[in-house]
RNA sequence: GGCUCCGUAGUUCAAUGGAUAGAAUGAGGGUUUCCGGUACCCUAGAUACAGGUUCGAUUCCUGUCGGAGCUACCA
């Protein structure tokens, strides 16, 4: 049982035998006890004093001396106002660091013991490359699969691939008429890029060609619609449904080329995916199982043909999901990937989707849509939402060039990590592909953990000075004192000191700040699983560090005066370097042995 | 207009309804016979405004002001 949880009963078992009253166990609110008062944890008594009918310094001045007479972990108590303030046994602090905290899987529950869930991220068009929101999107969904992970659920990393439509067609169109061939390949550009670029290509040739029909004297609204190459786009479209083959061998060849870039970028951001959903293959299979839901009586079709479903008595309008010619809009696509994912995952209990919050609205719709179709785990779905990721001068606009390339951001970030470890020149000995694999950790490192310490509902500012900033709060400071920790660990070994598993000294007040913040973690785990936030981990492990930091400054590790205390500050360097680690990993932040 | 989210030091971010609102950065000052100084310590600096609920409000409710987003037979 957890500490909270047995002060807590010890706490009710007071009360009742103080006031013969009895309260749940969870009306007693624990809470570390702020530095500036004495005590380990604390117990607000004001609410209490309403079932005690007594002041609530006198209810806290009764259930302390209660709670030292139970003899068990308390040992003394102060009270401040209404606040108790408990001394807890320091020799429970020295077991627990020796059992629980020595766990190779402390931090996580067992594998399986919670549902099957399916986590969807990334969800990238494929015309252009990647970007800085991309990255946002990316690091919070494949850190939430991670957390979800070590609260024991089963996750499956999926995500879709908006592969058809007339974007990539423009892209097609461009490249058919400029490309003159070219080829990865022939040009040396990443997939992604190439196609991007021939996206730009078509995007200033309609430009051109809609003045052009300015010019001449049509006006600007029909010059949009009659641009010949946005036709010339169009007609593609309407080839590519038909099945047109050389159409579709262009379609496979120019997508090939993005999946190809994109999956050197995942590989280089270190995310990954379990199944991937495409939609060309799910665009149709909407259509029936809305059609169904009109037989069932779910939604209504009208005269027109068209398909609507009434959402009024959940305070919304109505949405359409059927266009009159019976063709499907975006919501009728994403009902049937959603119900293809239950019929392929069948015991899958939720899906979790990564997408920002502009479209906090069409997955209030969805999930409406999903639960009128008889689907009870639609009210379990979360839309995990985020905020926009913004520049210092405004918003990412493609069209102003403002737009933050991934790639290019990542190798940045490598390069000055690698500058930096030059300077400190502590990576003598590595071949060059074990200090790439350093440069890339540490840079990596810097840019996951910047965009995911703000809470993601949050909009964020970018500011490209701060995130590749090495100090304060920032990945590579708390990588530097996990390589730190790791080197005295190192070293420790070296000397003959095995990690001791017993005959340590008691952990006193300097220790405090560590224990406490080791023995949070899995509360703060599974906090960040039920509110899908990776920032209450980046902010843990952050508290930690400094922790760390500030106690390693003032303490020799090795050079201890005895050899109890000794043992405690390797015990206490293992146990910070191994939650560290889990910590950092559930952010999908790997860690160097050396920097 | 309607709906959703946000508003905290100069700046970027924290704070299950709990005590004197924490960090980082920037500014000023200090620390090294040390296991990795990419460190540590000290000083100054903030809850947009007005009500309400509560023993207690940054947190919950109402309103005002400010910012973002949504409100397509686009995806």
């Amino acid at each position: 049982m957890r500490l909270d949880q047995q002060l807590q009963a010890l706490a009710a078992q007071a009360f009742q035998s103080c006031f013969d009253a009895a309260l749940p166990a969870s009306d007693f609110s624990i809470q570390k006890t702020r530095k500036e008062f004495a005590g380990d944890r604390t117990l607000v008594c004001f609410p209490l004093a309403r079932h005690s009918r007594m002041k609530p310094d006198a209810t806290a001045e009764a259930l302390g001396q209660a709670m030292v007479e139970a003899d068990g972990p308390v040992l003394g108590y102060n009270v401040v106002k209404g606040f108790l303030n408990l001394e807890l046994d320091p020799v429970l602090w020295r077991d627990w660091l020796l059992q629980e905290a020595a766990h190779a899987d402390y931090g996580r529950r067992p594998a399986g013991s919670a549902p099957h869930v399916m986590v969807e991220y990334s969800s990238p068009n494929t015309n252009k490359p990647l970007h800085l929101g991309h990255l946002r999107n990316n690091f919070l969904g494949h850190s939430v699969s991670r957390i979800l992970e070590a609260q024991g659920h089963t996750v499956t990393k999926v995500q879709i691939i908006n592969d058809r439509g007339i974007h990539i067609c423009k892209s097609m169109v461009a490249w058919r008429k400029f490309g003159e061939g070219e080829t990865p390949e022939s040009s040396g550009l990443k997939g992604d890029k190439l196609v991007g670029k021939y996206y730009v290509a078509f995007d200033q040739a309609y430009k051109a060609e809609v003045q052009g029909l300015i010019d001449g004297g049509m006006d600007k609204a029909a010059a949009e619609k009659q641009a010949p190459i946005l036709l010339e786009a169009q007609e593609t479209l309407r080839l590519w449904e038909d099945g047109d083959a050389a159409t579709v061998d262009l379609w496979k060849t120019m997508n090939g080329w993005v999946y190809a870039g994109f999956d050197t970028t995942y590989a280089t951001m270190g995310v990954e995916f379990d199944k991937l959903y495409y939609e060309s293959d799910t665009y149709l299979i909407g259509k029936d199982r809305v059609m169904e839901g009109v037989e069932r009586g779910a939604f209504e079709q009208r005269e027109d043909g068209s398909v609507w479903v009434d959402l009024s008595e959940d305070g919304l309008d109505e949405k359409l999901l059927l266009r009159q010619d019976g063709t499907a809009v975006y919501m009728t696509q994403d009902i049937g990937t959603a119900l293809l994912r239950f019929q392929d995952v069948p015991d899958l209990d939720r899906q979790v989707y990564t997408v920002g919050n502009e479209q906090e609205y069409h997955f209030k719709v969805l999930f409406l849509v999903l639960g009128k179709l008889g689907f009870e785990q639609a009210q379990r779905c979360h839309h995990l939402s985020y905020g926009m990721v913004e520049l210092p001068e405004g918003k990412m606009k493609s069209r102003e060039g403002t737009v933050v390339d991934a790639d290019d951001l990542m190798d940045e970030m490598f390069r000055i990590a690698r500058d930096i470890a030059a300077e400190a020149g502590k990576l003598e000995g590595l071949s060059d592909a074990e200090q790439q694999e350093v440069f890339q950790r540490v840079g990596l490192s810097a840019l996951k953990y910047y965009l995911l310490k703000v809470d993601p509902k949050k909009n964020m500012m970018f500011d490209p000075k701060a995130s590749i900033d090495f100090y304060g709060n920032t990945g590579p400071f708390i990588l530097f004192n996990y390589v730190r920790g790791r080197s005295v660990l190192r070293k420790a070994e070296a000397e003959g000191l095995a990690l001791p598993t017993d005959g340590i000294a008691t952990p006193g007040a300097d220790e405090m700040d560590m224990v406490g913040l080791l023995h949070d973690l899995p509360d703060v785990v599974a906090e960040a699983a039920e509110t899908y936030n990776p920032a209450l981990i980046a902010n843990w492990c952050y508290d930690l560090t400094k922790a760390y930091s500030s106690y390693y400054q003032d303490h020799s590790i090795l050079g201890a005066d005895d050899e109890a205390a000794r043992n405690l500050r390797i015990v206490l360097t293992e146990r910070f370097t191994r939650t560290l680690n889990l910590g950092m990993s559930l952010l999908g932040i790997a860690l160097p042995e050396r920097m």
